[in-house]
DNA sequence: AACACGCCCTGCGCGC
DNA sequence: TGCGCGCAGGGCGTGT
């Protein structure tokens, strides 16, 4: 999926497009998505409405919408929110489509059916489940090795697992867990609670240091990913250990390894990476 | 409370 | 060439 700076990436590219815009019209062609869509809410809350702002909150977009709503957005494993000319003909799996006022549209395209687009009252952002609990933003001021350590003092988790709970850490997730982890030197399996604090400073600075990079080269495309305008990242190929399961690590030549933590693949230098 | 597990869904690459 | 299998960037509900 899209982790933090693919979303971030999409958010950037349709930030200049969209705002200002207003969504004059919605199509759902399939509602069986994570959370069904709900049409009538779509119609009533979003139609019609100017397009204010869009923010990300951790791996979900939040479109701002004038007159006190918003629309929120999930791309899930494979899902894509593209700017589209209205004559482009839809694509298999585009399965909502808003059109703008500026005669273009708003694709979101998901093979899967993972993510979601809910629209809600911006009075119950807040309060809603799907973001209500959610974990600290690693790329704002609060995120610190300090913070990351009181966060992992309860936790018996492999850290890699630990760093995949949105409601610790959003925005980190399968690929950028294993690179932070691989920039810190750290082991996937270490329990999260035995790091120490110059561990978790170490840690945090990766996190924050890979996620910033990524989202420099336009997000990590493996298959699927592209930006709001239909553009690929360009991060793949920076990526350390991730997929290279039986490369050379570039810095010690040793060959990383994969394991599977919690049903998710981790990719680690058994060099770089001890245990202890 | 914390954590492991299975499941949601489609598409693709691989081995046979 | 075709087919079945395993696996994939996420997250949640359920069980212990």
């Amino acid at each position: 999926m899209p982790e933090l700076p693919e979303v971030e990436t999409v958010r950037r590219t349709l930030v200049p497009h969209l705002v200002g815009v207003t969504l004059a019209a919605v199509r759902v062609r399939e509602r069986r998505l994570r959370v069904p869509v709900n049409v009538a809410s779509l119609r009533q809350l979003a139609v019609g409405q100017t397009i204010a702002a869009v923010r990300r909150r951790g791996k979900y977009l939040i479109i701002d919408l004038r007159g006190g709503t918003l629309l929120l957005v999930h791309l899930g494993m494979s899902g894509r929110l593209t700017l589209e000319s209205a004559t482009q003909p839809l694509a298999r799996h585009d399965h909502v489509v808003f059109s703008l006022s500026d005669g273009r549209e708003l694709r979101y395209n998901d093979p899967r059916r993972f993510g979601l687009i809910v629209a809600m009252a911006s009075r119950d952002e807040a309060q809603h489940p799907l973001l209500a609990r959610l974990g600290v933003e690693p790329l704002s001021p609060e995120f610190s090795g300090a913070l990351l350590f009181a966060l992992t003092r309860h936790s018996r988790q492999p850290i890699k697992t630990f760093l995949l709970d949105a409601h610790r850490v959003v925005g980190v997730g399968n690929i950028y867990a294993s690179e932070a982890l691989a920039a810190a030197r750290l082991h996937p399996a270490r329990a999260a609670h035995s790091l120490s604090g110059r561990e978790t400073e170490r840690l945090a600075a990766a996190i924050r240091d890979v996620l910033e990079r990524a989202i420099a080269r336009g997000g990590t495309t493996l298959r699927d990913f592209v930006d709001g305008l239909g553009v690929a990242g360009d991060f793949a190929n920076a990526l350390a250990v991730y997929g290279r399961d039986g490369e050379p690590c570039v810095r010690c030549r040793r060959r990383i390894r994969s394991v599977v933590q919690a049903g998710r693949r981790s990719f680690f230098c058994p060099g770089c990476q001890r245990s202890r």
